[in-house]
RNA sequence: CAAGCAGGCUGAACGACCGCGGGCAUGAGCCGAAAGGCUGUGCGUGAGGAAAGUCCGGGCUCCGCAGGGCAAGGAUAACGGGUAACGCCCGCCAGGGGUGACCCUCGGACAAGUGCAACAGAGAGAUACCGCCCCGGCGCAGCUGCGCCCGGGGUAAGGGUGGAAAGGCGAGGUAAGAGCUCACCCGCCGCGUGGAGACACGUCGGCGCUGUAAACUCUAUCCGGAGCAACGCCGUGGAGGAACAGUGAGGUCGGCCCGACCGUUCCGGGGAGGCGGCUUGAGCCUGUCAGCAAUGGCAGGCCACAGACAGAUGGUCGUUCAGGGAUCUUUCAAGGUCCCGGACAGAACCCGGCUUACAGGCCCGCUUGCGUU
RNA sequence: ACCGGGAUUGUGUAAAGGUAGCACGCCGGACUCUGACUCCGUCUGUGAGGGUUCGAAUCCUUCUCCCGGUG
């Protein structure tokens, strides 16, 4: 993903938890903030309360791919936390990507058709 | 043809666009003194039969340990073989089930000792409640019989209880009875024959012993502990120690002055972090030999058979192939159209098993029944 | 990765292999003009499958779910 890296360390999660905005849909939970520099980074939380490794590993997929097919029009700097909630687990692949990235407009970091 | 039994294999296919991890190459770009790193490009590659549960057995690594024995704790349990090893696998024995193919069984010892066996029942490792029989006493009738809220003794045949009542059944025997005796049968011990063995068969002899060890226990065999977050290497800062230097120089902040702050180098342990461990192995394929088989020997070939570390196979679709439903044509078979729609499930150090989950499809062998020749 | 504990009626909990109780609650009845309190009575259960045993909540085994610990 160009300009983009993934978030990895548990403080820099917690960091999120505790200093970010969040907005909550039915499907996900997404925390954010804004940071100085020019790439923009994002991590995925599926808990193992949702289900088998193969049930996560598949919302864990499917919410990367909405990220990637709308990678350029996410605002440069952002930091991004998308946990999934359970409502994710039988969810169609549109119901997620109109979730997520209604969550993303409100938080200021997603300004669609501007790449 | 129908019903069934057992074993093995497989775990939808092809394509379009956009993406991901690892490897190799790179006379491409950027960074770097270099080693190399990042990006790009090209080639090839990338989940399972259970990857799962983590129930056993190993490899590997570290810790402990001279060697041996005993105790404690844990595990296993007919017999023979296979294996690196196993609680696994194969064969076989015994018992049980099925017409049969075949299937099931935590299958040592209660005849070493201890414990437990509720309720019911007279009595649960022995017992005398009813009954039966004998003797005595009393009463009635009369030379023997009948009766008793009577006493003493014998008995385990009959009654009923129980999961289980002390071998079974028949005959003899007896006052009534009893393996008390005998024939047949059953079980245990011993002996003989066969077998590698568990065992099987025979019976001359002895004995008749309740069940329970997934109750304590006994017998035989095995077991040091922990786990790849093991372990090894590198290791900014901070803290510690040592050596050296000491009021001027140097460094940081700052456009500059003023001003403010700061000793330098080395050492060992090592938190965060990084790298290795990491994928070639009791390996896979083919043939052949030994064996009923599990499996093993030999020969040839192969490296295609993942190696991530917030953790790679996805997203959006199309066509076909299975499957299901509705409807139409039709006597049925079969065909057309539309819709739905793809089992269980995702490697995390690696192997051998076990257990559990699973839509379907295919192959081989066998049994029983019916029909035809 | 390694390792514990648990599951009993709607809830909380007992039960040495031998009839599964107790408290609260629910429901019904009594008391009351009605309700509350009180009293009486009833219903409801061993997480699932298999095994050992004459007999299993208890013993053995395979699963399911929940809670927790260490690094």
């Amino acid at each position: 993903m160009l300009f983009t890296d993934t978030l990895k360390k548990n403080y820099e999660f917690r960091r999120l938890y505790a200093r970010g905005k969040s907005a909550v849909t039915p499907f996900l939970v997404v925390y954010a903030r804004l940071a100085r520099r020019e790439t923009r980074r994002v991590g995925f939380t599926v808990s193992n309360k949702l289900g088998k490794a193969v049930v996560r590993n598949r919302v864990r997929r499917r919410l990367r791919e909405i990220y990637r097919l709308h990678e350029a029009e996410f605002v440069p700097g952002a930091e991004l936390v998308v946990v999934a909630r359970g409502r994710a687990v039988g969810a169609q692949y549109r119901q997620l990507e109109r979730a997520m990235l209604d969550a993303c407009k409100r938080l200021g970091v997603w300004r669609p058709g501007t790449p």
